[in-house]
DNA sequence: TGTATGGCTTTCGTATACAAATTGTATAGG
DNA sequence: CCTATACAATTTGTATACGAAAGCCATACA
């Protein structure tokens, strides 16, 4: 590690942010970060506001870094949003898509098949990410690019268990996930703007379902400490 | 000229790009610039980034930065997507707004009001960046919040004419314009989103026209340099 | 016992010096 | 006369040292 140590400090804190294995909210210490990664302030600052400027970090003035973290009032909005954004992006992709951009996103989903065979969740998301992003860059559009980029950072953080299966309808959900993912590419290739939207919309869906069952998990087995050994107990 | 020349630099930079008092596509030279605004060169480096991370500003590995560009092809994609992302946002705006915000809207349009009486053209299309930008922050909604931001810079540079009226017509369409900005302050205070999207629609369609005008201009006379004298000539 | 204030430590911001890379130019060879 | 290559000059990238601000803790006073 002697040369490209600045931008693999950069692609590592970025895969380490969107994989929460550096928390929402935690402090980015300057000194810290440059003892590991053996770069000196400077760039390692550049760095940061890098990475402010693409939503991963917030910057506070004599305050220093920290992870961007996500509060309830944005979820809501996130929800909101990403349909919308998500389809834009889709119909303006399989529109505009060349077919360099087309080979790439091949590459990236076999990456991401291998990594959920090899069960290695980090990659699994990381590789969805860069899925979902060069669809945006295929769009042609610098403008919608920005709000998916932002949800994006969002998106694989939440979706984090995803690609961590617990279950067979787990399993079964990262493989309907990874069978979409050939569809879109087979629409975005062909240049089906309305199929590609349509696709979209159920991988939403699939998402978000998953989503859901993270934020709101089964309740506790109420048998292990019930509801009426607690009363009496106090 | 002290100790704030970091903000000043980073708001006198923005304010010349978005002018296009730098022109686009402009190379912005370190040496040149630390001289100019007497920083050093650590401090410019992160305001030429954060510039970057919002879109006024490319930086390119070793050979240094340069005002962003707008290609034909980038024209055609905001004409396409202005409309998507100043609706949504205007929805929300009406939706989510805080009394507060409101407030600070209104001094901004006496602002620009003020600005468009004194003929400051620069200073007129920088408060009408900000009055969007604010209906922005309104929305409460970071990710459409990207999109839009990088929008209004493209925008603002191109309605940059808009502001200097050359003509009663192109008065009369800044007037329009104004009284455009009351009724989306009042919309947005109302708190009734329909009706934002609504004159946000006409307010776009007047600013279109005023863009296409710029774009397409009236061709020069014919009879100063005749076709039929120049085929001629040669 | 609670609060306010003082210095003390830690962390961030800036300047400057040095190293690396790119570009322009001049010269030699075809 | 054109082209290629090497060297010089300019410009960018990095490291480090110094200055400034914020947070922390202890102590004193109410």
């Amino acid at each position: 590690m002697t040369k490209h140590n600045k931008s693999f400090c950069a692609a590592d804190l970025r895969a380490r942010i969107l994989s929460q294995d550096i928390a929402p909210g935690s402090p980015l210490d300057e000194a810290t970060l440059t003892a590991e990664y053996n770069i000196s302030r400077t760039p390692l600052r550049e760095i940061l506001h890098r990475l402010a400027g693409g939503g991963y970090v917030r910057l506070e003035e004599n305050r220093g870094a920290k992870v961007e973290s996500m509060d309830f009032a944005t979820m809501r909005v996130f929800f909101q949003t990403a349909p919308l954004v998500y389809c834009s992006i889709a119909q303006q992709a399989a529109e505009n898509r060349t077919s360099r951009q087309v080979a790439q996103l091949k590459d990236i989903q076999v990456a991401f098949v291998a990594a959920t065979r090899a069960q290695d969740t980090q990659r699994a998301g990381l590789m969805n990410h860069d899925f979902h992003e060069l669809i945006g860059e295929m769009a042609q559009n610098p403008y919608l690019l920005a709000s998916l980029k932002r949800m994006l950072v969002d998106h694989t953080r939440l979706g984090q268990t995803f690609f961590n299966p617990q279950s067979a309808e787990d399993e079964a959900r990262v493989q309907k996930s990874s069978e979409q993912h050939d569809a879109m590419i087979s629409a975005i290739e062909a240049q089906e703007p309305s199929l590609a939207v349509d696709l979209t919309l159920q991988h939403w869906d699939l998402s978000r379902g998953q989503i859901e069952r993270y934020v709101r998990p089964d309740p506790l087995p109420l048998d292990v400490i019930s509801m009426k050994d607690r009363r009496d107990a106090v």
